[in-house]
DNA sequence: TACAATTAAGACCAATTCGGTCCTATTTGT
DNA sequence: ACAAATAGGACCGAATTGGTCTTAATTGTA
C-alpha cells in the first residue's frame, strides 16, 4: 500500500518529540512519553543514531538529542535512515535485477517519479513536521496541485 | 524502502504495453511480449480488470484492452488498484489503530504529505508513462523542486 | 573503585506479507 | 462440441518485519 514501516513511523514521532525539547533524553523517557515499548524506542534511536540524525551519549545520564537543528533535518533523511533508500521500483536502486528490464518502457519515467517524491520529502523539515499543522507543508501540497489546466480526472482524496 | 510491490511494478509495465497498441491482447501475449510468467500476467490483469482500468473480454479471441484513453488513467489509480490506498502511515488509513496516537504530534502533517504525494502521482498519466522520457513528468519534478530559496540541505539524488 | 545507568550490536523468533503456482468455474467464438 | 480465454480463489514457501532478548562497552556518581 505504499506504506512506510511501523519503525519508520515511530521514528518520525520520536524525532518530533526530540525536536520539541532540546534536553538530552534517554530511550526510556522517550518510550514512556510516547507510550511505546522500551525496546522499540531503543531500536529506533539506535538506527537514528547510526544515521547520525541524533547524537547519542553513553553511560549514566546519557541519552539522545538531535544532531542538528530540526529545520535542517528533512523527512527524506529520516525515512531513509530507517527504511533504506527511497526507491519505488527495483530498477531505481540497482540495475539488471528486473526480469522485464529489456522490454520495460517505463524505467526512465519511474526515475523521474522517484525524484519528484524524493524532492517533496526533502523539502519537509522536521521542524515543519513538529509544528501542529504546518503551513509550509500545506504550501508544498498546493504547489504540487495541478497548475492552471486541471487534470481531466477528478482528483479524489481519500484520506 | 518505500517500495511498491513487484506486482504493482509489473502492472505499470503491462499498462504501458497496453497503452502502446489498442488491439485486444490476451494475457499470454502480454506475458511473452514482456517476458514475464503467464501466471503473473494473469494475476496483474485480473486485478487491473477488477479495478476497471482495463476492460476484459472472455472467451476465445478474448483479452484485455484499456478501459479508457491512456491520458485519462493516472499512475495513482494504477498503484492503488494493485497496492491498495496510498497511505504512508497507518493513521492515514484508519484511525485508532496506532499505539502512539495519543502522543503523536505528526499525524496532521502526515496527512498533508500523503496528499502531496497523491497529488503528484495523480498528475502522471499512463500516456506520460508510456512516452520514453516524458517531458510532463520532468516538468512536474521541476515544479516540486524548491522555489526560489533553496533548502539549507544540499539535495542529493542517489538513483 | 565499585556500581548503576545507559547506549551498541546483534541474535533470535513469531507473525505477517508477498510472490508465485495451481485448480476449477465460466464465458464465448469457431 | 470444443478450444481459448478470463474469474476467482486456494495454497505454499520465501522473504520481510516487528518485537524481544542477551551481552558488551561506556560513563557518571557514591
Amino acid at each position: 500500500m505504499l506504506r512506510i514501516g511501523k519503525l519508520t513511523d515511530y521514528g518520525t514521532v520520536v524525532m518530533t518529540a526530540l525536536a520539541r525539547d532540546d534536553r538530552r533524553v534517554s530511550a526510556s523517557e522517550v518510550a514512556t512519553d510516547l507510550k511505546l515499548s522500551l525496546e522499540a524506542a531503543r531500536k529506533v534511536l539506535k538506527l537514528l543514531s547510526k544515521a547520525e540524525l541524533v547524537e547519542a551519549t553513553r553511560g549514566a545520564q546519557g541519552g539522545y538529542q538531535l544532531a542538528r537543528p530540526a529545520a535542517d533535518i528533512s523527512m527524506a533523511e529520516i525515512i531513509e535512515a530507517l527504511e533504506g533508500p527511497i526507491a519505488l521500483t527495483e530498477c531505481s536502486i540497482h540495475d539488471h535485477r528486473c526480469s522485464v528490464e529489456q522490454s520495460c518502457h517505463a524505467r526512465g519515467n519511474w526515475h523521474l517519479i522517484n525524484r519528484a517524491i524524493r524532492l517533496a520529502l526533502d523539502q519537509v523539515s522536521l521542524a515543519d513536521m513538529a509544528a501542529p499543522g504546518s503551513g509550509r507543508i500545506a504550501a508544498l501540497a498546493r504547489r504540487i496541485a495541478p497548475p492552471q489546466a486541471p487534470h481531466p480526472q477528478p482528483i479524489q482524496f481519500q484520506d
